[in-house]
DNA sequence: GAAGGATATTTGCATTTGCATTTAATTCTG
DNA sequence: CAGAATTAAATGCAAATGCAAATATCCTTC
């Protein structure tokens, strides 16, 4: 099936605002921003605070697994993790059984830090969906969970 | 109304795959990532790219607006702009009435390259939505809707 | 109508990013 | 089991990014 010879609908024709990745990149911008802002004060950038967040909910990722949940370039997360490290929120371990791997923990401090965070991270989400019903949230969150299987590369 | 004091539900209990923001990072991390790969090769980055979009639908915006539909940083698009000039797809012109404003326009090149980039956008697009019924498309279309009223800072 | 403040865009500069490569270890194949 | 191919992570380096400052213009107010 040649999706070259496919016929779509003009952009103006559907318009910026009926168009769905349109309408994610306008939103997701503004939710990233905004807690880019608060993190700043913290010293923290969107790789490390991402990075916290998976790490409070996944235990001991590969590397590169982390990189597919926080949506970070792998080189960019390495050096995340250094100044994470650094800072003494998070540590790595080397796999028990590749030692080419590197598993990544959270520290009690990271732990910490990432529970002073989480306030600021699930008012915005709030905010996100005041005045819609709860049942159209449940529906959203399930259309989003279908689209990640459309796109996702990895298995996780 | 503090916000401060509300008891939000921690990021564990409620599963990095049920929350929204997170889902809809992953999502657009890769539907970005897409467009990005195929965008390359025409030597466009995604401000280029995404500034011919808007551009293919709002006649002539301010650059301000265009940094807003674009939601790319304004110096970051100032520098993409100064690239399209010289490659001669879009084109600079003084507002009227107010000449620090500029104003910008396709050129009939800059709507050529578009019309050959949309079809990998809409395509990467529908792939986002395969097996998703229309209606439910609709429905979540909707709720993007309300999420920019309820999130943007722009009248726009 | 002049001065002070606001707004639109560009530019300087330091930081961040991502691609490509390197290093190290594992797995596959004949 | 040796050697080739693959994989995990870190790093060098050029390019992209974003903040802050500069420049130019406009608006307000007295």
């Amino acid at each position: 099936m040649s999706e070259d010879t496919e016929t779509h609908a003009r952009l103006g024709e559907i318009g910026l605002t009926n168009f769905a990745p349109y309408l994610m990149n306008r939103i997701m911008g503004r939710y990233n921003a905004m807690i880019r802002e608060e993190m700043a004060d913290v010293g923290l950038t969107t790789p490390k605070m991402r990075t916290l967040a998976v790490l409070s909910v996944v235990e001991g990722p590969l590397i590169r697994e982390l990189a597919v949940y926080t949506v970070v370039e792998q080189s960019t997360l390495s050096r995340a993790l250094d100044q994470l490290q650094t800072e003494g929120l998070i540590r790595r371990e080397a796999d028990a059984s590749d030692s080419r791997a590197v598993r990544v923990f959270l520290t009690d401090a990271g732990r910490a830090t990432f529970e002073t965070l989480w306030p600021h991270m699930a008012t915005s989400a709030a905010r996100l969906f005041k005045g819609i019903p709860d049942e159209e949230q449940r529906a959203f969150v399930a259309t989003l969970q279908k689209m990640l299987a459309n796109i996702r590369k990895h298995e996780i």
